[in-house]
DNA sequence: GACTAGCACTCGACTGCCGTGAGTGCCAAT
DNA sequence: ATTGGCACTCACGGCAGTCGAGTGCTAGTC
């Protein structure tokens, strides 16, 4: 009954406070929401509130703002699902619909993810850990360059050049493309090793030094670099905010353009299969202990490839982003495995 | 004579409102700068200065700022070219030697310059206009799905998927990907149409529509999609600022995050070889109109591929930006004639 | 025992007022 | 043409006073 009623307060106050951006008093609570009491016995519920460190008050005489610990609280136990709206949804496929391919899908998924919570998005490449290798191609550009290109079957395309510690003719380049093709076509991307080193094997020792130039750097596209890649998109809506928040904007922006730090971000989130929030100090990174993340897994055929989620101030509409990162997760899904 | 004076004195007006950020007066005017006459004679061609348009009163009884227009007297007539310290000529080339492929270059030269500017720093692709064609590679993901990549003799990777509107078999899949072959390598990338046409005349009626739509995608990933990529870096470097620049942000963001917008800014000002500078209104994007953009054009063997540059408050380092955009454009010309 | 009404208290935000000083424009003198 | 001097303007900072939103506490009510 009494938990019942602090809760209620709580959230209450989460939502004043994301919605006006200002402290919120006991009065103006009370006003806002059919709470059914007065307003003293919300002040003491807030002090009580305030005592086991879900809100705090700036200073003396003003209203409560919501701690790290009180969003928490809020999304774990309070905040109810909020469903899309129709015209959200059709947003959603209309979007996603007319893409051409794996880029296009990214950056039309950044967008829309920007677009629908008004934060900043974040969406990672699909991970070639799962998938398959499709096809690859080896061009000679000089005498001593190639130009690698490892195709996956979810249509990433990742290629490298690399030089050659000595020359190797086109007639031989042509064995080893054919042996390596076979060798590697269909096989998961993340098992290529043991493939690879068998047919370094069957060659001799001439090209050895060239064969594990060019082995090295296909496990190194297949494997180290998969899931490096992560696109972002509305930035702008980090300053649209015009309290202290956008007052300090470049330790956020910095952090943002780190991808290793990006990486980090989303790289424990993708894991489970919910949406994951980490609000405040809950982040890995100091420069983001004034910003909350909202992300998921998405995938392919039910395993988890990649993560995406927004980036915003603490003081945000988590239910709101919660959902649309958990829409955009599904519907991304299900395009990747439509292909 | 009198000439010569007021410019010197628009001059220190620029130099000394940059460093500071603060509207700069006569009496400060003569005690920072040696210019050997008395505030008096100062205030005289300050008010000569505001009457051209070149500086402006914020209000009444404050120091002068300079306009658009004196910033752009400052770097048609004054700003000397500022040497680039030898420390910095070696982070340069330090940091641009160790790229292993294209993306790596780009993305390397956008921190660099970001880096050296302390400005949002932009890099465009080359375009493949004048680059030719070195490979093409059509690989069939299911019986009506292909993957078209095109690779260019910059190092450039183009790829698409595409939807085909009847299946084709692998065996004239492979006749087609021959000719296709054959008839484009070596040819310059925006030359390509007439001798696809002579590959689409050659083959018969029945597999006509696919290669329609293959010729058509071709077309479009070596022409129509040229240039359109800019990598965008330093961010961060907007919300240094502690004066009523950082205070709305917002736009400035919004347009940087268009590409098409970027492509506008960098497109005017890759044709010449110089630096060109765009100062506050000059700018083809309203958002932009308090940010001046530092442009360059490089290139590859003497013919400029595509542009570079940093976007900045209006009151920035002009001759630092303008000679770092010139030596990063340099450097990276030279690493692209050399590959 | 839970809630409420009321009261005293705190303290930031706003206002008006002044003194200060940086800066200007103008004029007479060199 | 340049300069010294002077009167004027006006943003800014400090100070006092008021206002009011908000709090905590206590005594009273159901």
């Amino acid at each position: 009954m009494l938990e019942d009623r602090r809760l209620a307060v709580l959230r209450a106050i989460v939502e004043d406070y994301v919605s006006t951006g200002e402290p919120v008093g006991s009065k103006a609570l009370v006003e806002r929401h059919s709470l059914g009491v007065s307003s003293a016995t919300i002040r003491n519920d807030m002090a009580a509130l305030e005592e086991e460190g879900y809100i705090a008050q700036p200073h003396t005489s003003a209203g409560r703002v919501p701690t790290d610990m009180g969003y928490r609280a809020f999304v774990d136990r309070l905040s109810g699902v909020k469903p899309l709206s129709s015209a959200e949804r059709r947003a959603i496929s209309d979007f996603l619909a007319g893409a051409v391919d794996l880029d296009d899908v990214m950056s039309r998924s950044v967008r829309l993810l920007a677009q629908l919570t008004r934060q900043v998005a974040l969406v990672q490449y699909p991970s070639l850990v799962q998938a398959t290798v499709r096809h690859i191609e080896i061009v000679s550009l000089s005498e001593t360059r190639l130009l690698l290109v490892l195709i996956a079957d979810t249509g990433r395309v990742e290629q490298r050049v690399i030089e050659l510690p000595a020359p190797i003719t086109e007639e031989v380049l042509g064995q080893v493309r054919t042996r390596l093709l076979s060798a590697v076509t269909g096989e998961r991307c993340s098992d290529l090793a043991p493939a690879l080193d068998r047919v370094a094997e069957e060659f001799a020792g001439d090209i050895q030094p060239q064969l594990v130039v060019i082995i090295a750097t296909l496990l190194e596209i297949a494997v180290a670099r998969e899931e490096q890649r992560i696109v972002l998109g509305g930035t702008a809506n980090l300053a649209r905010y015009r309290d202290s928040f956008a007052a300090n904007l470049e330790p956020v922006l910095e952090a943002l353009e780190e991808q290793v730090v990006l990486l980090r971000l989303l790289g424990e989130v993708s894991g489970g299969d919910g949406v994951t929030v980490r609000i405040g100090h809950e982040n890995p990174v100091e420069n983001l202990y004034g910003t909350s993340l909202v992300g998921s897994g998405y995938g392919r055929d039910e395993t988890i490839v990649a993560g995406l989620g927004v980036v915003g101030p603490t003081h945000m509409d988590y239910p709101a982003s919660m959902t649309a990162v958990r829409s955009v997760a599904q519907y991304l899904s299900r395009i990747l495995s439509e292909t």
